[in-house]
Formats: structure tokens, C-alpha cells, sequence
RNA sequence: GGGUCUGUGGGCUAGCUUGGUAUACUUCAUGGUUCGGGACCAUGAGACUCCGGUUCAAAUCCGGACAGACCCA
């Protein structure tokens, strides 16, 4: 059925409570391992790639949508829901979005035992059902900036392996379609989307690259496309976000136009952007131990565990401190769950460390003694703190954790990239590379084999001139700096 | 896109060569005894991927489908 593990240790039960796998000797192994014992996804439905979301995984893949939703608000989006399904003759009319999309969309030929006269697209992205609609919805330059988004899950047949979170068939898509008068106004909202990028991020504690994909990479009929990439523990990099700008060529296969304040009609100028549950797959993926998962508090379903230590005679004094605990952290609003089941506390402190809470306490009759609470940190040590004063120090704890996860990650990401002039330099690098480039689609291409790398694009958060350099696969006069690096 | 291999309780697995009552561990349930880093005892529940073929008889042999894993482009 699935790949045999390795023969465990005698003495450890196979049962799943912790995780035979180590992140360090086999990053993907040790991938799929926790998603599948940390209860997050089930593969095993019968679709490949149409995994289930198990209520845990789905919890924190709410709690990005819910900030997304008010970073979207923020911003003067307005959330919105379109069909499921195209009909063939929309999906047709802009040529790039067949070329790009032809061969791994799902098709609907049948509707009870009729053959449709016209076959329906499942939507691998939106673009072509929302741009036969938004004609009627702009007129005029009145009605502009149009800015909508919705939340809704795509399909793509993918025919790589897939994994969870990170390549699957049925996507937990997030899609921002705007529309603007201006080409410079279109520009404008790139960077309000490269915000909401930014704030979504530092949410998950995942530092990120942003780069400007090459021509031949963009996304399918944009004029150009922003990439936001997530360096995994593996060394290669998970595309997390992505903003492009369609200029008018949508707008001019779907003759979305306004009239202009004087009489002219015009086509409007589009922005996308997007993001999926492979924020889910790079939380779990950069934060992870080999103990199981780690979450940023600002995402846990559970941000706080209380474990009471039970001994015989004293359960209630204990049982009464932990809930009266708890209450007073749900006062100021904070996610906390008391484990208060027939289990020994070891057993709980493996089961809660599987599952990346933050910060687990502990109450037991030495801490009644002493009016002290057992802190301990998912991400670090532990810490005894006094009963009385235990929002404040739970809060502070939390807070810490949140930044120290941003900031190991931020050092790890700084460590995984190289700038090199040749590409033999490049090759023994690992990571990210970064290389001067003419700007020959075949020098990029070149690149790509000599190292079986895949091109990020140049860098839009660093300088990327590279004019004085030469060209690492012609050897003439450079152009960029431009990122590389085997991706998911 | 091409090739190799694999499908047995929720998980992991024995049995398949040589056809005949399906094995252990774990999980789960119930009861008891426990509880500061995977406790213990007792009882119980739970499986041969699907379709077809061969046969008195198929988890086992044959064909196909589906699903999965790995390798190569």
C-alpha cells in the first residue's frame, strides 16, 4: 500500500503517538509521515491527489482564510462566488490559458445520461468565468477599481506525484481578480497584493523570496508574474503566493472595457493574485521537528494544552487549577484546550508535541504547593512561572515563540542562498543559487539543465543588476541576477 | 511520456513458492489498577482492493481494472 517504514526500535510501540521518521535524514519521508500521523491529512481516499482534510489540518487552513479575509477587507477587496464549472467556449477565448492549462483541466462531457452539446470546464483558476461576467459588472470608469476575491477549491490534473498540502488535484485556492482603469493604477495594487502577501506570511512565521518569474514561466497569458517563494528544510523551494499583471490581455479577449470620463471606451488593466493550502504544506514543512509538528501561535488550533498531573486523592484541587486556568486564558482570548483524559501525562506531552501546540502547562500538586505553573515551550525549554500572574507570562511565552520561529527560519533561508558567476561554482551550492544571466530565453534554459534547477526569476527585493558581469551559461554581457533552485 | 515493483483488520505485518480453519504486534472498546516524559492486567471488536478466469476448493495460480510506491525522460 505505502512504502514500508524501517524496522523499529524493540522497545519503542509502533503505535502512531510519535514519529519514526527523522526531518534531517529524509526531509520528504519525514513530510508525509506527519501529515498522516499528526492527523492532518488522509490520503487514503480513492482519488489520487484528492486527499481529505482532517479537522485539525482544516482548523489552521481556517484561521489563514479568516486573516486572509480581513487582510482582503483591509485592502478593499470584496469577497465574491463564482461557478464551479465553464463553459468550453469561455475557457476558449484566451488563447495562453489553453496552452497553459489544455492539458491538465477535468472535463465534464455528461449530465445524467445526456452528452452536453457543450462541454463544461472544472475551473483549474477562475479567470475565464469571472472575465465573462465582469463586462456587465463595468461600464463605467465608476465602476472601477473593481476589486474582488474569493475562496473556493480548484482542479488540476496533475500527473506528478503529488503530495499533500503541497501538489494536489482538488486546491484550497485563494484568488484575487482586480480590475483598474490604468495600467499604472493596476501596478499600483501589485504592491497591495505583495502587502497582503507579507502580512500572511509573517503570520505563519515563514520568511519568503520574491522574484519575477521569467517570460516563459509566467502564469498563462499575464503580462508578467511575481513569484513568492518558501525555502523548505530540504533546500528547494515552495511557491507560496503569486501576483501577476495581466495588463489588457484578458481584458481584450473578454472585451471587458469602461467608458472614459471623455466618451473613449477603454479596456481595463488586471491584476491576480494567489495563494493555496500550500501555506498549510510550508508551515508544516519549515516549522517541523523531528518530534512532530511546530505552529505559529497566530495559527495553532490550539495555542495552549493544559495537562493536569492526576495522582490519587488529589484529581479535584488539580482538575479545578486547570480549569480555572483555562478560563482565565479564554478570557483574553486565547485557544486552549484542557487535556483532561484518562491518559498518562507522558502519553499527552507526545500527542500534543506531535501536533505543534505552542506551549504546553502543566499542573500538578507541586504546583498547587508553590501557586506555580510547569511552562513549556513546543519550539524551546520550560520555565515555572507563578500562578498568579499566568495570562501575562502565557501571552509573553506565545509572542516569543512567534518571533523565534520568523527569525531561525529568516537565519536558514539567509544560509540557503548563493550567489556564483559560473555554473560550475553553482552546482556543488545547493538551495538557492543565484547567477548572472543575459537575457536570452536560451541562456535561462541552459541554466536550468546544466544544473536541473528551475528558475525563480530575478530578485524584486534585492538589487539584481548584474551588468558587470557575464553571462554564467554564454559568457557574454549579463543582464540579471537570476535566482535558481530545484522546487516542489 | 516510458519502465519496475506492490495491494491482507484503523496502522504495521505473517501466510503466497507447494491452493484447503488467516498470524503477531499496535490501535480501538469495556472494566479494573495507575498517573511530573510512550504504565499494567483482563475481556472484546476489527482484514485478504475490485471484476473475471482456472479449480471440488483461491489471500495464494492466470488475465484485466483501479490505487499506490520507486526509477528513467
Amino acid at each position: 500500500m505505502t512504502s514500508k517504514a524501517p524496522p523499529k526500535a524493540a522497545s519503542a510501540p509502533a503505535a502512531p503517538i510519535a514519529l519514526t521518521r527523522k526531518k534531517s535524514d529524509d526531509f520528504m519521508e519525514w513530510y508525509l509521515e506527519v501529515c498522516d500521523v499528526a492527523e492532518l491529512s488522509d490520503k487514503r481516499y480513492a482519488i489520487k491527489g484528492m486527499n481529505i482534510w482532517r479537522p485539525y489540518a482544516y482548523k489552521v487552513m481556517h484561521n489563514i482564510d479568516e486573516f486572509t479575509r480581513k487582510e482582503m477587507a483591509r485592502s478593499g477587496h470584496d469577497e465574491v462566488l463564482f461557478p464551479l464549472m465553464i463553459p468550453e467556449s469561455y475557457f476558449r477565448k484566451e488563447q495562453e490559458q489553453i496552452k497553459g492549462f489544455g492539458g491538465e483541466v477535468f472535463w465534464v462531457d455528461f449530465a445524467g445520461e445526456n452528452k452536453l452539446e457543450e462541454r463544461l470546464v472544472i475551473r483549474p483558476t477562475s479567470e475565464t468565468a469571472m472575465y465573462s461576467i465582469f463586462p456587465l459588472w463595468i461600464r463605467s470608469h465608476a465602476d472601477l477599481p473593481l476589486r474582488t476575491f474569493q475562496i473556493v477549491n480548484v482542479f488540476r490534473y496533475e500527473t506528478k506525484q503529488t503530495r499533500p498540502f503541497m501538489r494536489v488535484r482538488e486546491i484550497h485556492f485563494f484568488e484575487d481578480h482586480s480590475c483598474f482603469a490604468t495600467y499604472e493604477d493596476s501596478e499600483a495594487h501589485m504592491n497591495v497584493d505583495l502587502e497582503v502577501v507579507r502580512n500572511c506570511l509573517t503570520r505563519l512565521a515563514l520568511p519568503y523570496i520574491t522574484s519575477r518569474r521569467p517570460d516563459w514561466d509566467k502564469f498563462p497569458g499575464a503580462h508578467y508574474s511575481v513569484g513568492c517563494d518558501v525555502v523548505m528544510p530540504s533546500g528547494r523551494t515552495l511557491q507560496c503566493a503569486t501576483v501577476h499583471q495581466y495588463k489588457d490581455n484578458f481584458s481584450k479577449a473578454y472585451e471587458i472595457t469602461y467608458e472614459a470620463p471623455d466618451g473613449t471606451r477603454k479596456n481595463v488593466h488586471q491584476t491576480t493574485f494567489g495563494m493555496s493550502e500550500r501555506l498549510v504544506g510550508a508551515t508544516v514543512g519549515v516549522h517541523g521537528d523531528d518530534r512532530g509538528l511546530v505552529l505559529p501561535p497566530e495559527v495553532a488550533p490550539i495555542q495552549v494544552v493544559v495537562v493536569p498531573i492526576i495522582f490519587k486523592g488529589k484529581e479535584k484541587p488539580v482538575l479545578d487549577a486547570c480549569a480555572d486556568v483555562a478560563r482565565r486564558l479564554r478570557d483574553k482570548g486565547l485557544r486552549v484546550h484542557v487535556d483532561d483524559r484518562d491518559r498518562n501525562a507522558g502519553e499527552k506531552y507526545f500527542h500534543w508535541e506531535l501536533r505543534g501546540v505552542p506551549l504546553r502547562l502543566e499542573i500538578g500538586p507541586r504546583d498547587l504547593e508553590k501557586q506555580s505553573v510547569m511552562t513549556v515551550r513546543r519550539d524551546a525549554g520550560k520555565a515555572i512561572v507563578p500562578m498568579a500572574t499566568v495570562e501575562a507570562e502565557v501571552e509573553k511565552l506565545l509572542q516569543h515563540v512567534q518571533a523565534d520561529l520568523l527569525e531561525r527560519q529568516t537565519k536558514f533561508q539567509a544560509g540557503q542562498i548563493h550567489r556564483a558567476h559560473k555554473i560550475e561554482e553553482a552546482r556543488p551550492l545547493g538551495g538557492i543559487v543565484v547567477l548572472p544571466v543575459c537575457d536570452k530565453a536560451t541562456c535561462g534554459h541552459g541554466v536550468e539543465e546544466a544544473l536541473d534547477y528551475k528558475t525563480l526569476g530575478v530578485p524584486m527585493d534585492e538589487p539584481s543588476d548584474a551588468s558587470r558581469e557575464r553571462c554564467a551559461h554564454c559568457g557574454e554581457a549579463a543582464k540579471d541576477w537570476i535566482r535558481f533552485a530545484r522546487t516542489y
